[in-house]
DNA sequence: AGCACA
């Protein structure tokens, strides 16, 4: 079944998401790199076994979801490519807030899920179709640059400086971004400076790729990252 | 690989 049947839906269903990272952690990082494509009302991810590695990602409007689909598609997230998909049904709190939340065909569902599980044991369904959707690497593609690209023509540096960053951005989100370029090294803010942060990597080649790659990412929607080479 | 709502 080809991804793309399934058909648009206001929340996003995320897999091959790496299984090490913690659940608070992971929905927090999710956060960070789905609000900018609108505003999320929930993020859902379980560390069961049939559920982990897989998260649901809420939002207020389809549009959204369907950016989020198409622009962080294969986008590597903790050192695995993410692979995004609209949910194939409803999300319960979109039901509540719609006022068509059932509680009681909710347990039906369930009875009738587990009823199939149990029958599968019998007979045991073997060979599904090949589905290897190796759509390639893809890198994501940034839009959105930032607005006053006023650089004072700094020389290339492996030291970056970045600009308008979210108030509550941590090194955590910022290494995220910036570690899945080859010859990353470190991020390091300053406390008594929120919203600014410098990123080094081991050579002036390295740190320009991932300028140019993440130059106008937005951690929120009014946050498009302004990276300059830092002052030598 | 895997579609839930603890």
């Amino acid at each position: 079944m080809l991804t793309s049947d399934i058909p648009p839906n206001q929340t996003v269903y995320i897999k091959n998401l790496n299984e090490k990272v913690k659940k608070e952690e992971l929905k927090r990082s999710l956060y960070a790199l789905f609000s900018q494509y609108g505003r999320i009302l929930d993020i859902v991810a379980l560390k069961t076994a049939k559920l982990r590695g897989q998260a649901w990602v809420v939002f207020s409007e389809v549009p959204a979801a369907s950016n989020a689909v198409r622009q962080m598609q294969n986008f590597p997230f903790y050192d695995k490519p993410m692979r995004i998909q609209y949910a194939k049904s409803k999300s319960d709190c979109i039901a509540k807030a719609e006022g068509t939340y059932d509680k009681k065909k909710k347990q039906e569902e369930k009875a009738e899920k587990k009823r199939r599980v149990d029958e599968g044991q019998q007979n045991s369904t073997a060979n599904g179709p090949r589905a290897d959707n190796n759509g390639g690497p893809a890198a994501p593609s940034r839009q959105g640059k930032p607005p006053g690209t006023q650089e004072a023509a700094t020389d290339p540096n492996n030291i970056l400086f970045i600009q308008n960053l979210p108030y509550e951005t941590n090194s955590m989100m910022l290494e995220l971004l910036f570690k899945q370029y080859p010859g990353f090294r470190e991020v390091r803010m300053v406390e008594a400076k929120p919203g600014i942060a410098f990123v080094e990597f081991e050579d002036d080649t390295q740190s320009s790729v991932a300028m140019q790659d993440l130059q106008g990412f937005k951690i929120t929607a009014q946050n498009p990252m302004a990276i300059t080479y830092a002052k030598k």
